[in-house]
DNA sequence: ACCTGAACACCGTTCAAGT
DNA sequence: ACCTGAACACCGTTCAAGT
């Protein structure tokens, strides 16, 4: 044991291991994974920077895989791309979602990714000082949206009769149909909202 | 000690304090909770369903608090009421937000709220199948603009040079009037989305 | 009924020791 | 350089014992 020749763990091997673990839907957590690995979890801190630096590595290999690199087209184009991206990431990992929130995000892809959208804001006309804000209210979306699949089927649960949320409850879809057909929505609103003002910019 | 003649503990008692420990900045747990209610952890299982319960607790005391209990008015002026209560709720408590996020909600009050913005959207004229996925759309909203209130200054740190990212974080607004910024941005666009489709249903 | 204190299984992380 | 095993401080939860 010890040291072996060839090293059994590396930062993209532990990170593969991780989304493997969260999708399975077992609770993540360093020692889990270090069993997944085959492995002591202290063997881990050898490549990775602790259990945040995990969930980095995480967000950063997936961002690689679903956001476009380098979209072209029209800025409601790009948004429309990146924010599907995000919208299949969430979907077909719903559950590394709620591990996202709150953490800083310092991975280049994904950056980058922030980046072709804010320079597409900007290309399409949104002033400098609007453009972040922009920026952020996507983020904000997609990453609601994805708490969204994250949710278990009944995010309400009323304990007393309502006028109207029970009947809609028990006649609205479920599962990921549900979230897809929000998530469809949300987009269809944000971006007739988008042009509608970028309208009225140009109309001043 | 052991039983004292009038309980040191209440329910509303552990919220209050709960919301006191998370607003201070330190971390949530159940042991620190009762230290700061100078009683021993397990004397909390007394009162409530264990760490997610008191956060359930949370939920409904923060949610009564700052949702409108029976606004009246159109559907998007009770749309503005009850995003606007959202808003000073994460605003003003922004730590609980990564706390609620992905569980279930059963709190009457807060379900009472949602059931308020539903039974406005039927009567505001959108279709029945629709509702429920406006509701979740504005929760979504909601929700991902908590978490700009609770995320550090810094959502984005890039490592390499960007085309627009870099040179807009340094010239942009700050903390919470970046995050109220973005909050009434996003909250116009989606209004003059809603007013838009609910236009269009009615021209068909 | 309501609190304490001991006990439990588990968590993330550090670090000396081994190759 | 890379892994192990022991150790650490901490976590949420259970439960018998005390009043």
């Amino acid at each position: 044991m010890a040291r072996p020749k060839v090293p059994r763990l590396s930062a993209d091997r532990i990170a593969d291991a991780a989304i493997e673990l969260i999708d399975s839907g077992a609770p993540f957590g360093v020692n889990a994974l270090a069993r997944s690995l085959g492995v002591t979890p202290s063997s881990l801190y050898n490549h990775i920077d602790g259990r945040d630096g995990i969930i980095e590595l995480v967000r950063g290999r997936l961002g690689r895989r679903y956001l476009p690199e380098l979209p072209t087209g029209t800025w409601d184009e790009i948004v429309v791309e990146t924010m599907q991206g995000m919208r299949r990431l969430y979907a077909e990992h719903p559950a590394i979602v709620p591990l996202l929130v709150g953490k800083t995000i310092t991975d280049d892809a994904v950056i980058e990714s922030y980046d072709v959208l804010a320079t597409a804001l900007v290309d399409g006309g949104f002033p400098d000082d609007e453009v972040l804000s922009v920026v952020a209210v996507l983020d904000s979306f997609a990453l609601g949206f994805g708490l969204d699949y994250a949710s278990p089927d009944d995010i309400w649960q009323p304990g007393t009769p309502t006028r109207s949320l029970g009947r809609l409850i028990a006649t609205a879809e479920r599962g990921d149909a549900r979230s897809d057909r929000v998530f469809e929505l949300g987009l269809e609103l944000v971006l007739d909202a988008l042009r509608l003002r970028l309208a009225r910019l140009r109309d001043d």
